[in-house]
DNA sequence: ATGAGTGCAAAGTATTTGCACGTAC
DNA sequence: GTACGTGCAAATACTTTGCACTCAT
């Protein structure tokens, strides 16, 4: 599945809190944990809840709120799209960049890479002299399932 | 600028709700004409304030929440981004599929158009046997004034 | 020891909704 | 005349924040 070492992310992440001069807690570690172990799309009441059922060490919804807006400056987790009036979020840490398929009938949410596409945005970016940090693709539409029935 | 004839395309909206069983109220046709002459990205709130400043008939709130919805049925206004907690709108209606580059530091929008791109999206959605109603493109990064400064 | 982090409850804010009244048909 | 549309204020629902206490350094 996932290439990627929790503990080395772990310690990078360590190193950019220290960075910050933000201290290094137990809550903190715990999200970044849980969030790999949780490792597909996700909402916040959805993590509080994750966090509840499998630690005997619960984290409050608002540190979660605070927690997962540092780990997306961090890079280990990114906004995918605010469906109604929730964030949908994904861990992304050691996966390649990748855009959705967003189903609007059953809501499910396929991923999937094109570098010719990534690269065609660096091409536009050039031309307007526009400096991309990040960018977000998203089709909507029906999945093969729901366009049947 | 744009090519689009208002006339026609109220005319349509008009159809439109016919069609739906809905009535032709002044309130409707208004804000067509009004998100029309405003023609760029806009704000609920804004849009609210920019009917009050140019009209003796304001419309109300809750109204133009709905009427816009209405709006993007009928495929006059999309949605462009959530930012924050707000929702930013386009008026849409005769101009072709467009993406934007937002700039993060000042929130400029700029847009673009690229057939290169759309054309593999269908390549993508074919491959999953997905069927796209509609999609959504952005960069996010730095206009070139904000990279200077 | 000290100040940043946490949890709680309260506040905030965009959006939606119930209801009484107005208006298109 | 009837039912849908509108405006208002209240309700929602996600997210943020103030404050007192706790914990990392």
């Amino acid at each position: 599945m996932r290439k990627l070492n929790l503990e080395a992310l772990k310690k990078e992440f360590e190193q950019f809190l220290r960075k910050k001069k933000m201290k290094v807690t137990r809550a903190r570690l715990d999200l970044l944990d849980h969030i790999a172990s949780y490792d597909r799309h996700f909402e916040i009441e959805e993590l509080v809840n994750w966090v509840a059922s499998r630690s005997d060490r619960p984290v409050s919804r608002s540190t979660v709120y605070r927690t997962v807006k540092l780990l997306e400056e961090f890079g280990a987790v990114r906004e995918v799209i605010k469906k109604d009036k929730k964030t949908i979020y994904e861990f992304v840490a050691g996966s390649p960049h990748h855009d959705h398929l967003v189903c609007l009938n059953c809501g499910k949410i396929i991923e999937f890479v094109s570098d010719e596409i990534e690269s065609l945005q660096h091409q536009i970016c050039n031309h307007y002299g526009f400096k991309p940090l990040n960018h977000r693709l998203e089709i909507y539409g029906l999945c093969r399932d729901c366009q049947s029935s």
